[in-house]
RNA sequence: GCCCGAAUGGCGGAACUGGUAGACGCAAGGGACUUAAAAUCCCUCGGCCUCUGGCUGUGCGAGUUCGAUUCUCGCUUCGGGCACCA
């Protein structure tokens, strides 16, 4: 459709916007600042990446939170809405190189675009407190965050295998792994390994799973994913002798009641105690072999494809301390060094794995827990048996439950003094080395005397390099550039090299929210009266994809800011909204399904409220959005119908016939009656569950009652009263959060151009008003409908009930037999049973 | 494999605590206005039948109940998460 076409049927949605946009702006209208004499309110949409240009799933993203901050305005709350970029990354650096830029003009020139086009949908933000992370205004508080958790032995340097990604030539966190391929770039990730600095997440693993109980306003999705994320296990740590050297081998079971069970002992093919295990031993080679191409193919493999099992026995012997039992070591490619000891003992029995590993192997079966009424035989077993039972062959442990054995045994080791009660967690430190240019640098120096030096805080910021002479693109990462490397000592002064990698883009996104309380303080990373006041977030909105990344890590930096003494909250988010995806033609958008529409187009045809209005409207907020490119015509429309009304409407000030409710006549009772069923309607949802579709449906289905009653135009003099009045502001201020330009158009078409509709107050219905004064009740004949009748509302149950046997239709049903029984339910129907 | 979630007209989606299934919008069909079209307005719109009425219908199969989209059990399909986690 063309613009023009669509010009002639619309509202000049262009000048009114542009109007209201500009008072807004020069007013400052959403600028603010602690106030005490009301209640705060702190609602964050995830802020974006400054890609190029605003996609829909922002659309959807930020209208969402508008409509809650403008919401929360109305009902008096004063609300931080707060704005910025999240913009250190590799698509700068990737842009850089092909347009022959640098990093930071390409960002700077998107953000000012996309600040433009968030502007141009009117969205309430408070650009006071807009913060770019690539400032260094922004990370000179990161990297001082970063060298007091170095302070507080949060940080620590390693040597570890680590995930690289060879098409974005840099390390990955676990969390940026997803099925073996890198987050961002869809490329498969190898395992390296490299030096590399690591946040202890790990310390606050127990506490960032606790404390997901008190995550009450979260989805049960988002906190079950990172529980699972966490994964923690209890159970027993044990030591078992190895025959013929002085070492132990230490190993981690969740089923120590299983533990007279075990038959032979998987290790990890890194394992090591491997070295001490094979001195001497006539096996080396044949072992060394395997883990050698085990530990070449478990690189290889993305960690999706599961491997077929194999082992290798070591010829070697432990000693199972519970029993004295010696027990074959064998390596298998199955046991993962970075989980548990490294080791496994093997209970073929009671562990599917291990069953086929002693079937393929022909290792010895031997059950011990026997379930209720059954007597296990190892020879005999199909498949492990995973069920709890009674003991059996299990020494002095025999004869008792296996769930109570468990704390028995753990106890019993530990008073023998071969082993204690332990809790592993899969949760890894959070590895934040990257060998990018495009990111904050870590503030750490080497030295060959000193050795490694935080760079002290008063030296702070350390600023990427920018030797910008030529016109070249400038990303060349830090470890190439000499200039950057030199320094000298803090300690003794002699000459020394900075470290050059930076850290991870989601280090900045951990803790921006925090910053937002306080963006321009010069001091400190926060400040601490302004974070108290307004953390913790009243309600974060944005997609579920970052359910474990962005949300786990912001959860451990503000209980890492909180021991810092920065902040006085345990959690950042108080509630979390996930929305949907965008979806057109059956997937994501995306510009390589080539299946994207952009929101500026979408705003030159049909302006800013119409498209907020549509991405609201078109399915609730959780559940993807299906694009559909006549919906917004819809929308459209409903605003058309609605402007032309008004537009007719004298204004209110010059209305004459004011009336109360109890001179109002049969319309206008309906008309009041609507009014407030939907104030109540629209409120309880975007209230309780962000359903703006229905409150929309509700809006939409005020103004039919109002046509049907009065005629599409308010011409008609009858037309010209209060309730009509009402109606119209009603429509108005309920719409005004999800369409402000609009509402904020007509409401001075009618109040003249004084008066404003945010200094309004959310409108409260009369639950007395909303009440019907006659019913329609169902009337059922064994459970199916056959009648409805109308009834005043205040009828008694019992002359309901007169009525409805005395219907007509109800008769012929019921026929000539008896009636066994009469259900009434009140205001609602009458079930009559044959 | 384990753990979550979902399934309702041609489509997006409604339905409070077990009580009228399909609100609202889109699409479609018919009509009014118009020289005509667009826009606007009005009507119809789950399926079937013997059509002022009736039967049937919320993924499938059972169950509880006077009554089930809603609760229970067993499946199917789709989506998401975790996955040699010892």
């Amino acid at each position: 459709m063309s613009a023009k076409k669509t010009q002639e049927i619309s509202y000049d949605f262009q000048s009114i916007e542009e109007k209201w946009q500009a008072r807004w702006q020069n007013a400052a209208s959403y600028r603010v600042n602690i106030d005490k004499e009301r209640k705060k309110y702190y609602v964050l949409e995830m802020f974006p990446y400054p890609s190029g240009r605003i996609h829909m799933g922002h659309v959807r993203n930020y209208s969402i939170g508008d409509v809650v901050a403008r919401y929360k305005r109305l009902r008096g709350y004063n609300v931080l809405h707060p704005m910025g970029w999240d913009s250190f990354g590799l698509p700068a650096e990737n842009a850089a190189i092909k347009n022959n830029t640098h990093p930071a003009r390409w960002t700077y020139e998107n953000i000012n675009y996309m600040r433009r086009q968030l502007r141009q949908l009117g969205l309430s933000y408070d650009w006071d407190r807009e913060i770019a992370t690539c400032n260094p205004k922004y990370y000179r508080w990161e990297q001082q965050i970063f060298l007091e958790m170095y302070e507080k032995g949060l940080v620590y340097q390693k040597n570890t295998t680590v995930n690289w990604c060879e098409s974005c030539h840099t390390v990955l966190a676990n969390e940026q792994v997803i099925d073996g391929i890198c987050w961002r770039c869809d490329e498969p990730v190898e395992a390296r390994n490299m030096n590399g600095w690591f946040f202890k997440i790990t310390d606050y693993a127990e506490e960032l799973l606790e404390d997901l109980d008190q995550l009450s306003g979260w989805p049960d999705k988002v906190v079950t994913m990172q529980r699972n994320w966490i994964g923690k296990s209890t159970g027993l740590q044990c030591d078992f002798d190895v025959e013929g050297i002085d070492k132990k081998l230490s190993i981690f079971t969740t089923r120590p009641d299983t533990i007279f069970g075990v038959t032979f002992m998987s290790i990890a093919p890194e394992h090591p105690i491997l070295d001490a295990l094979l001195q001497n031993n006539p096996k080396e080679n044949e072992v060394r072999e395997f883990t050698k191409r085990t530990i070449t193919e478990k690189q290889q493999q993305s960690n999706k494809d599961v491997i077929e099992k194999e082992g290798i026995d070591t010829g070697r012997f432990c000693v199972n301390p519970f029993n004295g039992q010696r027990i074959p070591i064998y390596v298998s490619n199955f046991v993962l060094m970075e989980y548990g000891t490294g080791a496994v003992m093997a209970v073929p029995a009671h562990d599917q794995r291990d069953f086929e590993f002693a079937k393929k192997y022909n290792l010895a079966i031997k059950a011990v827990v026997m379930p209720k009424d059954t007597d296990l035989d190892g020879k005999a077993m199909e498949e492990a048996s995973i069920l709890p039972g009674i003991l059996h062959h299990s020494g002095i442990f025999s004869g008792i439950k296996s769930n109570e054995a468990q704390q028995k045994i753990i106890a019993h080791a530990q008073t023998n003094g071969y082993g204690e009660a332990k809790t592993t967690y899969r949760l890894r430190d959070w590895g934040i080395s990257r060998q990018r240019y495009w990111g904050a640098p870590i503030p750490m120096i080497q030295c060959n005397i000193c050795g490694v030096q935080p760079v002290p805080v008063d030296q702070l910021p350390v600023t990427l390099p920018e030797d910008r002479d030529s016109q070249q693109n400038d990303c060349t990462p830090l470890h190439q550039r000499s200039s950057f490397i030199e320094t000298n000592c803090p300690k003794c002064g002699n000459k020394a090299k900075r470290e050059t990698d930076t850290m991870d883009t989601f280090v900045e996104s951990s803790w921006y929210f925090a910053r937002y309380a306080s963006p321009r303080f010069t001091n400190s990373p926060l400040n601490k009266e302004e974070a108290s006041h307004w953390l913790p977030v009243d309600q974060y909105i944005g997609g579920v994809e970052h359910a474990i990344l962005h949300l786990l890590y912001s959860r451990f930096f503000t209980k890492v800011l909180r021991d810092l003494g920065y902040l006085s909250i345990d959690e950042p988010f108080t509630n979390l909204l996930t929305q949907g995806m965008v979806i057109k033609d059956g997937s994501k958008m995306s510009k390589s399904k080539g299946n994207v529409v952009d929101p500026s187009d979408l705003i030159d045809e049909y302006g800013a409220d119409t498209t907020r209005l549509f991405s609201l409207f078109a399915a609730p907020p959780e559940k993807d959005l299906e694009w559909n490119p006549k919906g917004v015509e819809g929308c459209h429309r409903f605003l058309n119908r609605i402007f032309r009304f008004v537009q007719t409407l004298a204004p209110a000030s010059s209305i004459e016939k004011i009336r109360k409710p109890d001179e109002f006549n049969k319309t206008e009772r309906e008309l009041h009656r609507k009014i407030h069923q939907t104030i109540k309607k629209v409120t309880n949802n975007i209230e309780y569950n962000f359903h703006f579709n229905t409150a929309i449906s509700a809006v939409m289905e005020l103004f039919n009652t109002l046509t049907s009653l009065y005629g599409t135009t308010s011409k008609k003099e009858e037309a010209v009263n209060s309730v009509v009045i009402e109606a119209v502001e009603t429509i108005l201020i309920l719409l005004s959060p999800m369409v402000p330009h609009f509402c904020s158009e007509l409401w001075t078409n009618i109040h003249g151009d004084e008066s404003s509709i945010e200094s309004r107050s959310w409108p409260r219905w009369i639950e007395e008003a909303t009440q019907e004064e006659e019913l329609t009740i169902v009337v059922q004949v064994r459970g199916k409908v056959r009648s409805r009748i109308q009834v005043p509302a205040d009828i008694d149950n019992a002359r309901l009930e007169h009525i409805a046997l005395q219907d007509e239709n109800v008769l012929k049903f019921i026929g000539d037999q008896t009636i066994k029984k009469v259900i009434v339910v009140k205001k609602k129907l009458v079930n009559i049973v044959i």
